[in-house]
DNA sequence: TGTACATCAGTGAACGCGCGTTCACTGATGTAC
DNA sequence: TGTACATCAGTGAACGCGCGTTCACTGATGTAC
C-alpha cells in the first residue's frame, strides 16, 4: 500500500525531529539534518509537511501527548502511591537529565515552544492531562498539589540540566522528589 | 574619557541583547537586531565582543547574577517571612509571565543555555546563590526546601508561559505560591 | 497472466535570503609640543 | 592657548555559508485492460 509506506516515513520524520529538536533546540536543527536522520534527502520533506513550522507544531504536540498518555496509563494501572513513585522517580532520575533527546518536551523545549503561538493549544491540553494524572495519584489532596508537583518536577529538570556540578543537580532532583512524596 | 564611553556602549549592547534573547530566543535574534536595539550599526559589535557566542555567555551570566543579587539583598534586608513573600510574589506574578523580556533567565532561556557548555559555570554559581538566599528565608527548614522551592518557581513560570489558557496559568502560579509558603 | 500506463514518494540541484563575521574607512576625542 | 598628530569606537559595504523552500526528475508501485 502506498499510503501505509508514506505514513511510516512520516512517523520516522516526526521521531527524528523529536529527538534532534530536544537535543539541539528547534533553531539548532535544519530540515536537512532531520531528513538525514530519518534516512531520506531533504527535498522529500515537503511531501509530508507544509513547512518546518508545521513540523514543529506536530512534533511538540505529539511528543508531549505521548508523555501525558504514559502518565495516564500509570495513574490508572496502579494505586496512588505506586503510580506517583513510578512517575516521579523516572522524571527526576539523573538518566532523564542526561538523555535530553528523549526527555520530556516541557523541560527541553518549553520556553522555545512558548514563543510559538501555534504550538501552545495542544501543549496546554497535554499539561492538563498530566496534571490530572498526577492528581489521581494524590487522593485526598487537590488539583493544587498536582499543579505544584508538576511545576516542581519541570523546574528541577531544567535546573539540573543547567548545573555543571552533578552534585547540585542531584540535590535538586532529590529535594524535589522528597517534596513530591510529602504532599 | 574614551574608556567610559565604550563601557557604556558595551552595557547598552548587553542590555539590548538580554531583553531580545529572552523575548525571541538566542537563535531568534541576530547581531544586527541587537546592535540596532542598542542604537548602533552591526559592524561595531566586534569592538566589544569576540563573537555572538561570547555575548551569549556574558548576557546569560550577567542577567542571572543580577537576579541572584536581588534575592540576596531582599533576604538580608527583611525577616524570613517577608523576604520569602517578596521574592515569591514577584516571581509568581502574572506580570512576570507576560514580561518575558525582563523575566528570569532560567525560565526564558534555561534549556537553550543548558546546551551551551560555556554558559553553565556562571549560571550554576547564580543558581547556588539564589538557593542560598531562599534558604535564608526559610529558617528552621533546610537547603532541601530551598532547592525544592526554587525548582517549583522555575517550573511554574515555564508552564504558565506555555499555557494558552490564562486560568490554568494562574492556577499553576497560585498552587506553587501556596506550596512555597507552606514549607 | 502479461503489457501499457498513471501515480506519487523520494531525489538532488538550484533559489533567494539572512546570518555571523571582516575590513577599509571616518570622524570625534585625547595627547604632545 | 593653539596646532598637528595619533587613537580607536563606530560605520556600512562585502564576504561566505547554511538555511528553508522549490522544482524538474526518476523509478518503484499500483491499476486498467
Amino acid at each position: 500500500m502506498r499510503g501505509e509506506r508514506k505514513a511510516e516515513t512520516r512517523q520516522k520524520i516526526l521521531e527524528a525531529a523529536g529527538a534532534l529538536f530536544r537535543k539541539r533546540g528547534i533553531d539548532g536543527v535544519g530540515v536537512d539534518a532531520i531528513m538525514q536522520a530519518a534516512g531520506l534527502t531533504h527535498g522529500g520533506f515537503y511531501a509530508h509537511f507544509a513547512s518546518k513550522e508545521a513540523l514543529v507544531v506536530e512534533v511538540s504536540a505529539a511528543s508531549l501527548a505521548r508523555s501525558a498518555a504514559r502518565w495516564e496509563r500509570i495513574s490508572q494501572e496502579h494505586d496512588g502511591r505506586t503510580a506517583l513513585a513510578t512517575i516521579v522517580e523516572a522524571y527526576l532520575d539523573p538518566a532523564h537529565i542526561a538523555a535530553s533527546e528523549q526527555g520530556c518536551m516541557l523541560t527541553t523545549l518549553g520556553p522555545e515552544v512558548a514563543r510559538r503561538i501555534a504550538s501552545r493549544p495542544a501543549i496546554t491540553d497535554s499539561i492538563r492531562r498530566m496534571a490530572d494524572a498526577l492528581a489521581r495519584c494524590l487522593p485526598g489532596r487537590g488539583r493544587r498539589d498536582a499543579l505544584a508537583t508538576l511545576s516542581a518536577m519541570v523546574g528541577a529538570v531544567v535546573l539540573a540540566r543547567l548545573s555543571d556540578d552533578p552534585e547540585l543537580a542531584d540535590e535538586l532532583l532529590a529535594a524535589t522528589k522528597q517534596a513530591a512524596f510529602s504532599r
